[in-house]
DNA sequence: GCTAATCTAATCAACCTCCGGTTGATTAGCACATTAGC
């Protein structure tokens, strides 16, 4: 999915996090715990951390990287019997016991985030890691907040936009159109930048679109 | 029930090295990802 325009392209790149290059002794303690476990929990990827010097955040990222590169299987859809013993390995270790404690913010915290989203729905690592700092929270914490930003409120907004929608009407900034092609030929014709992260149909750019 | 945490899949982009392969980072998820804690 992802960014298919030259403007989204612009726009994700900027701020992006610089690239983390694991040495090879990293890389071997990472691996081998793959080898090991392909679906660590919380506290292993906090040890695995500590070992390798590293955030949790990028061994995250690394066993997602190399799962989706090594051909592990998807995620079963269907909820295992807890009485049967055919769950993969997967389902045994990420059984729910072993996940980070869930962040509880304050309404201090929830206003800030929430300001922020609205002034960038795209805010780069520089001002993830400053709200991070200003609100105390990881910088991962922040990365996955910000497109969640109050769901139940986002909910209702994705209906109001349905609504418009079945009304076979759609909207992106100040430009109204009945399909995806109307705006792309919009988009073409007045080569607006801004307006192309409309295009993309997602929960975040659904946020912007409606302007929140 | 709401929503944070986590997942897969797709894609972008930096790096190494020589132009494409590898791999870290980011985003979306849709007749609305799934799982699970509060």
């Amino acid at each position: 999915m992802g960014q298919d325009s030259p403007s989204d392209k612009t726009m994700v790149t900027k701020g992006r996090r610089s690239r983390t290059s694991f040495t090879e002794e990293q890389l071997e303690i990472l691996v081998q715990a793959f080898s090991q476990n392909p679906y660590p929990g919380y506290t292993a990827k906090q040890r695995l951390a500590v070992e390798i010097n590293a955030e949790e955040s990028r061994i995250q990222i690394w066993f997602q990287n190399r799962r989706a590169r090594h051909g592990f299987l998807k995620r079963p859809k269907k909820k295992l019997d807890p009485s049967k013993d055919h769950a993969s390995p997967k389902e045994k270790i990420q059984d729910g016991r072993d996940r980070r404690c869930r962040t509880s913010y304050t309404s201090s915290q929830l206003q800030t985030l929430k300001n922020a989203f609205t002034e960038n729905p795209y805010p780069g690592i520089d001002s993830r890691e400053q709200l991070a700092e200003k609100i105390g929270v990881p910088e991962s914490r922040v990365q996955l907040f910000l497109p969640e930003t109050g769901m139940a409120q986002k909910d209702q907004e994705m209906k109001n936009i349905q609504e418009k929608t079945n009304q076979n009407t759609h909207i992106a900034g100040n430009f109204e159109y009945k399909s995806v092609l109307d705006l792309k030929l919009y988009l073409s014709e007045t080569e607006d930048t801004v307006a192309t992260q409309h295009v993309t149909f997602s929960k975040r750019s659904a946020v912007v679109a409606s302007g929140v």
